[in-house]
DNA sequence: CCGGACGCCTGTCGGC
DNA sequence: TGCCGACAGGCGTCCG
């Protein structure tokens, strides 16, 4: 699921329930994620209150007076505010109990999400320390974006999905940004002039936005933390049109595998 | 350093 | 109806 904006969407939604909240337990029925929860992080956690909820890419930080715990929603995870007594399902591998009686059930069919706690300060953690400027700030720019292409042969597409150019934007908001700002997704991100690089900036910021606004993209698996959907598909202009008129130019929407994503373009208006 | 391929998982869908 | 392969919103790692 999760790109920039769904993470962006969660964190909105779940940080009223958990600031100031301490923390009664932490519930780990499955520990095998991506990386395993460490055997130690509920205790690390346990009667901690929560100071803040931050997000650094697709990352979700909750700042405990003692560390940092850090949550990836990987390809399927969600989070829910529950009352705790809520029976879990299938794929609901984590439970944060809070000292209201409500819990943050985090649930990963997929189980390519991470939980794991680390000392403060966060960004300084092996998978955080690297990582590329926030699309939304103005470290994000045109000039930035030409200098780290310069020489580079790798389509665009992949390079801008690339964390360590920019964080945030998964295979559905390149797709999109790469249709907003005309330029084919299978380009070299070396051969695109600094102007049209600088176009597509605005165009990654303009459609993270707009997706954040609505609440973020709901195909499979996302949900909000009250369970409804978030409704940027009904935006979509090329992610998963393939054979549909283009929106701009009325031209064939393609669909191939660019760096093993499905890619979706006009082949008509972009280049 | 760079680019491309490969796993890690489960669920769903289309084709035969 | 059942089976099987392809594919799905991420990303670290490995190899050439």
């Amino acid at each position: 699921m999760p790109e920039l904006p769904e993470v962006e969407t969660s964190r909105r939604g779940i940080e009223p329930h958990l600031l100031g909240r301490r923390i009664e337990q932490l519930e780990v029925r499955e520990p095998r994620l991506r990386w395993p929860v460490p055997p130690d992080t509920a205790e690390r956690v346990a009667g901690q209150r929560i100071l803040a909820l931050r997000r650094r890419g697709k990352y979700l930080l909750c700042d405990l007076a003692q560390g940092v715990l850090m949550l990836h929603l990987g390809m399927s995870g969600s989070l829910r505010v529950l009352p705790t007594r809520t029976a879990p399902g299938a794929h609901d591998h984590i439970d944060l109990h809070l000292s209201d009686g409500q819990c943050l059930r985090f649930r990963d069919p997929r189980r390519f999400g991470m939980l794991q706690w680390t000392a403060a300060p966060a960004e300084a953690h092996p998978l955080l320390r690297a990582l590329g400027p926030e699309p939304l700030e103005p470290a994000f720019s045109g000039a930035y974006l030409h200098q780290r292409a310069r020489g580079r042969r790798a389509s665009i597409k992949t390079f801008i999905m690339d964390s360590h150019v920019v964080v945030g934007v998964g295979n559905i908001y390149a797709n999109e940004a790469l249709h907003l700002a005309r330029i084919h997704p299978n380009r070299a991100a070396g051969r695109i002039s600094g102007a049209r690089l600088a176009v597509l900036v605005r165009a990654i910021r303009d459609v993270l936005a707009a997706a954040i606004a609505q609440g973020g993209t709901s195909l499979r698996d996302f949900v909000r933390e009250d369970g409804k959907p978030g409704y940027f598909a009904q935006s979509l202009r090329v992610y998963g049109r393939a054979g549909q008129p283009c929106p701009r130019c009325g031209g064939h929407i393609h669909q191939r595998r660019i760096g093993q994503r499905s890619s979706f373009y006009c082949a008509a208006c972009q280049r």
